[in-house]
DNA sequence: TCTGGGGTCCTAGGACCC
DNA sequence: TCTGGGGTCCTAGGACCC
């Protein structure tokens, strides 16, 4: 039985996200390897996975393996809405919510508001929202049960939920903090519920691989290789202060982590912190008009992304990448605070020049929005009549967009793309031979 | 694992101010 | 005019995650 002071954590996946949603929406597609990405694997089926197939690889390389697999584009905002469903269903588990594209931490309401639920439903009139925590929607409408003996049933609870009203599988774990939650799930794939109990955590991670470790990537990896730590048990053997000695504060960080300790508390769901949009030309090129026209494409996207958080942008990066992989970017503040692609675009202009000085085609460029400010609530104050007419323009613009697809309305440089772009209902497809199918 | 797109966080050097 | 230290901002780059 759970007590009032274990604070547990649930992480949520859905297994195989995007295919398994392309498998529900396509009844054909049942059963079959599906490949859901563009250039590499976002995300595959099982079917996929048992071929060999993975996330990461490359298409051709999939194809190569697999011919049979069936390879989607994706449609990102349809992959959302599921998404948003189940964790409305997560959320009548959980005090609080952090969630990804395709998974979810949450912290678990405490058993105590469960508990008092019999006491509530005397009181029918009244709100049924408790102190410490909060049902989200009706707990009795939405069938779910007054008590549970554990963690693991909770989590059964809401997998059993998810399939009932998403047609979904999700797999769930549950532990005393965020990292050995998702190592919980993890484990629980395809489809289990996983309890990693509180004090157990270290003695669980000692025998795992260290790039186990969140936070542990292919470079550090290799780095504890030569050093002959294979395993998080060795890791956590080596002192904080060695590690922190070697790497910094990553030292810190992984030699909490490798103990079952997680620094990072849950962060509820807040605006982003940067938003981008970047692309990689079918065929790498060098025609300033069409580079300039791509960047005016995605910088357009992304300020009205930008805009749907009520933000302002204050820094913008422009990156680059050659036909021979060189990398280059710039990042620049901002003269003041915009929100108006127009007040952006000649930065972005600005930029290129400083960036695109070697005579090579250039394969990808991208822009980066950051060091967000607030929108004031009801517009500019005082105004001039210029200022407002294009304020008023680019709302207007925005309001067709969000009707009727980003592609329905093409400004500035960006329609030098026109010809080569076709609309569809996930917004834009570039479709010409030098452009990203 | 020859390489897509969207993010987070950290580090480091230099400019600038007090 | 020179020197020093500390704080903050800006820019560049990289590791890592999904």
């Amino acid at each position: 039985m759970l007590t009032d002071s274990t604070s547990w954590i649930v992480h949520v996946d859905v297994d195989a996200f995007f295919p398994s949603i392309e498998q529900l929406l396509i009844p054909s597609l049942r059963d079959r390897p599906v490949i859901v990405g563009s250039g590499c694997i976002a995300s595959c089926s099982y079917e996929a996975r048992a071929l060999g197939l993975r996330a990461g690889m490359p298409l051709h390389e999939a194809r190569r393996r697999c011919p049979q697999a069936v390879v989607l584009a994706g449609q990102y905002q349809v992959y959302r809405c599921f998404a948003e469903h189940i964790w409305d269903i997560c959320r009548r588990y959980c005090i609080s919510l952090e969630t990804l594209l395709d998974e979810a931490y949450g912290q678990l309401a405490i058993p105590v508001a469960w508990a008092s639920c019999p006491c509530k439903r005397k009181n029918q009139g009244q709100s049924r929202r408790a102190g410490t925590g909060t049902h989200g929607q009706d707990a009795h409408a939405t069938k779910m049960p007054l008590f549970f003996t554990g963690p693991e049933q909770i989590g059964h609870a809401l997998q059993q939920q998810v399939l009932d009203e998403v047609h979904l599988p999700i797999s769930v774990g549950l532990a005393a903090n965020r990292m050995m939650a998702k190592l919980a799930s993890a484990a629980a794939k395809p489809g289990g519920v996983r309890v990693i109990w509180p004090g157990t955590e270290a003695a669980y991670l000692a025998p795992l691989p260290v790039r186990t470790l969140l936070g542990v990537g292919p470079k550090l990896a290799d780095t504890l290789t030569d050093m002959n730590v294979t395993t998080i048990g060795q890791l956590a053997a080596i002192s904080a202060a060695s590690l922190r000695a070697m790497f910094g504060r990553r030292g810190e960080v992984i030699h909490q982590r490798a103990l079952g300790r997680d620094v990072h508390k849950l962060r509820p769901d807040a605006p982003p912190k940067t938003i981008s949009r970047e692309t990689t030309f079918h065929a790498p090129t060098c025609d300033r008009d069409e580079i300039a026209a791509m960047l005016c494409y995605l910088l357009q996207r992304a300020m009205r992304a930008m805009r749907q958080h009520r933000l302002l942008v204050g820094c913008l990066e422009v990156s680059i990448r050659y036909d021979d992989w060189k990398h280059q970017a710039t990042r620049h503040a901002l003269p003041e605070p915009a929100d108006t692609d127009d007040d952006v675009l000649p930065s972005v202009w600005r930029m290129l020049d400083k960036l695109y000085r070697r005579r090579v085609a250039l394969r990808h460029v991208g822009v980066v929005l950051s060091n967000f400010h607030p929108a004031a609530a009801a517009g500019r104050l005082f105004a001039p009549p210029r200022r407002q007419r294009r304020d008023d323009l680019q709302h207007a613009i925005d309001a067709v967009r969000d009707r009727f697809g980003h592609g329905s309305i093409i400004a500035g440089r960006a329609i030098d793309l026109l010809g080569r772009l076709d609309q569809n209902d996930y917004g834009f497809v570039l479709r010409t031979p030098s452009l990203t199918k």
